[in-house]
DNA sequence: GCCGTTTTCGGCCCGACTGTTTTCAGTCG
């Protein structure tokens, strides 16, 4: 069992139990450790193998006893029981927003309904509405989002959310200049719940409003002085929170999340005799409150320096603060080139000239062409031929641009499904980059995916493994692998690991990031571009790698070109 | 259920908004 298939059921629990009424507290524990497993770095079914539950944050000898239920027999009793006990249908309704545990037992208790549509049918018949502490309002809201689903887990894609928080960002720019992202898109999260915008204005209520009145906004789902929420694109749902301008740094602070970093963040405040809010700090002695205009002195009140947003996962990373031991994480500028691109050779859209000219304006000192092999048949691939075809052509373009820049002969050459690769030795020895990808019988059980991979990684002309699980975010899952077994072989055979920055992929994925750089595994962060207008989007990499902890030393391309090639020939030792 | 610069017992982060309420529970982040 995976750490988010144990992270659903502890969530379930917790959902439970709060509709079987039990303490508030009890509840908060068991949502406390769902996110600490979902976000742990080590794989929990390992560590509960070695007797080590215990070391995740949150977990008691009641939570780990459950868990290892959970693993050994597949299920846990104490959930059975609680199914039983509660009227059929109460876990369905609270995927529709808006419906908690207590609405949703209401529901399938007084109602006697157990389906959405028994749902609907209900509010339509006007039976909802006549239950005490409803009414009208709530049914129709309800109905609404029967409609039109705005499931809360149905997360938002980064690369989607991104673009839509810069429009709004964009139309509120005039009336509040300092305008900006928070929240999981600000932490960079490779799919965000909402779209979190933030800014001050002396006026806050004025904002707001223009808000609400926004061309694109579908609906206000939250409209008040200092908050509201709406839709936009029919689907996605932004926040905007306006404050005065004196706690902008507390406010972002507050909204930049993680909640459960800010949780413990306020526990640690409480200690100390204070209290932290969006507007200030408050010292709870005197009753003064502190404003703070800028994150760095929110975190330095509370005696820490600053913490990156992507590291505010709510895990360790204010121990690590306290200790002085944060990393200084690798920024974009730090990267020297990009390793994994295609063009119209295979199944680019630009020519090898154009590619090679963007790449330059960029600022970067190389790029690797690296083209599907013919395994790819809908993809354009090169055969042999054609490829030694381009090898040259890419040497000619840099000779006759004399330019300093270099661009790189490569391949992303086909793992088959039994490991072999698509190309002879003979052909990838001609090349500077290889990088070797899966793209087919993405099916196979985890123990032929795992050799299959590790095959791959001990060819010696193999330098890279580009996107490693193959997944596509809310599309297609992941390949199943031993991902301990495949970080130890790279790093044994000296094999990069690609974070393919294409915002459909992100993949290596940020824990799996945090695991690899534990272990010494060599990292790239890369492109994959298929078109010139994708080299920039290799910022969304950039953000998994700070997530997963990474330094600039962490990452093979931040190197300049003699050194990154001696390094990727450090990578393929002779067997 | 978890946990410890007062603690192995008694605490456990903070606030906005909604709808249905004469003071608050539920939901959300």
């Amino acid at each position: 069992m995976n750490n988010e298939q144990i992270a659903g059921v502890l969530r379930q629990m917790a959902d439970l139990l709060e509709m079987k009424g039990e303490v508030r507290f009890k509840v908060v524990a068991f949502q406390k450790v769902a996110r600490a497993v979902a976000y742990a770095t080590d794989d929990v079914e390992q560590l509960a193998s070695e007797g080590r539950l215990k070391e995740i944050p949150g977990v008691g000898k009641g939570i780990a006893s459950k868990i290892d239920e959970l693993l050994s027999t597949g299920r846990i009793e104490e959930h059975d029981r609680l199914v039983a006990d509660l009227p059929d249908g109460v876990l369905l309704m609270l995927d529709v927003s808006g419906i908690g545990p207590k609405t949703a037992y209401r529901i399938c208790d007084e109602l006697g309904v157990s389906t959405l549509e028994g749902l609907q049918n209900a509010i339509l018949a006007g039976r909802l509405e006549v239950l005490p502490g409803m009414g009208k309002k709530t049914a129709e809201n309800i109905l609404r989002r029967l409609y039109r689903p705005i499931a809360k887990d149905g997360r938002i894609p980064l690369g989607k959310a991104l673009p839509i928080a810069e429009r709004v960002c964009e139309a509120m720019r005039p009336l509040v200049p300092n305008v900006t992202e928070a929240g999981s898109l600000r932490r960079l999260e490779e799919t965000v719940g909402d779209i979190d915008i933030l800014g001050t204005s002396d006026d806050p209520a004025g904002a707001i409003e223009a808000f609400v009145r926004l061309p694109f906004v579908d609906e206000v789902l939250a409209h008040g002085p200092t908050k509201a929420s709406v839709i936009v694109d029919d689907a996605y749902q932004v926040d905007l929170r306006i404050v005065e301008h004196e706690s902008f740094g507390n406010l972002l602070q507050h909204f930049s999340g993680s909640k459960e970093h800010n949780v413990i963040l306020r526990e640690r405040a409480r200690r100390m005799g204070l209290s932290v809010n969006e507007y200030g700090i408050t010292d709870l002695a005197t009753g003064k409150v502190e404003r703070h205009t800028t994150e760095e002195e929110v975190y330095q009140r509370l005696g820490l320096p600053w913490i990156p947003p992507e590291l505010r996962w709510g895990t360790d990373e204010i121990e690590l603060a306290e200790q002085g031991r944060l990393p200084t994480l690798v920024a974009l500028g730090d990267l020297k080139g990009d390793l994994h691109c295609h063009s119209e050779w295979s199944d680019g859209r630009d020519s090898l000239e154009t590619v090679r000219e963007h790449a330059r304006a960029q600022g970067y000192e190389y790029l690797a062409i690296t083209d599907h092999s013919s395994g790819r048949g809908v993809a354009n691939g090169l055969t042999v031929d054609r490829l030694m075809e381009q090898v040259e052509r890419v040497h000619d373009l840099d000779r006759k641009a004399d330019d300093g820049f270099r661009l790189l002969a490569g391949s992303e050459v086909d793992i088959r499904a039994d490991g072999s690769l698509d190309f002879p030795d003979e052909a990838l020895e001609r090349l500077d980059v290889v990088v070797a990808s899966i793209h087919s019988a993405m099916t196979q059980d985890r123990e032929r995916m795992t050799a299959r991979i590790i095959t791959a990684m001990e060819n010696p002309h193999v330098h890279v493994i580009g996107h490693l699980t193959a997944r596509h975010i809310g599309d297609r899952p992941p390949v199943e692998l031993d991902i301990d077994a495949i970080l130890a072989a790279a790093q044994r055979t000296g094999t990069a690991i690609e974070i393919n920055a294409s915002p459909e992929r992100l993949d290596l994925k940020d824990t799996y990031v945090r695991r690899a750089r534990q272990l010494g595994v060599r990292l790239v962060v890369s492109s994959d571009a298929h078109s010139v207008l994708h080299l920039p989007g290799l910022r969304f990499g950039v953000g998994v790698a700070r997530r997963g902890m990474c330094e600039a030393g962490d990452i093979l391309n931040t190197r300049p070109l003699l050194e990154l090639l001696a390094a990727l020939k450090g990578a393929a030792p002779s067997p």
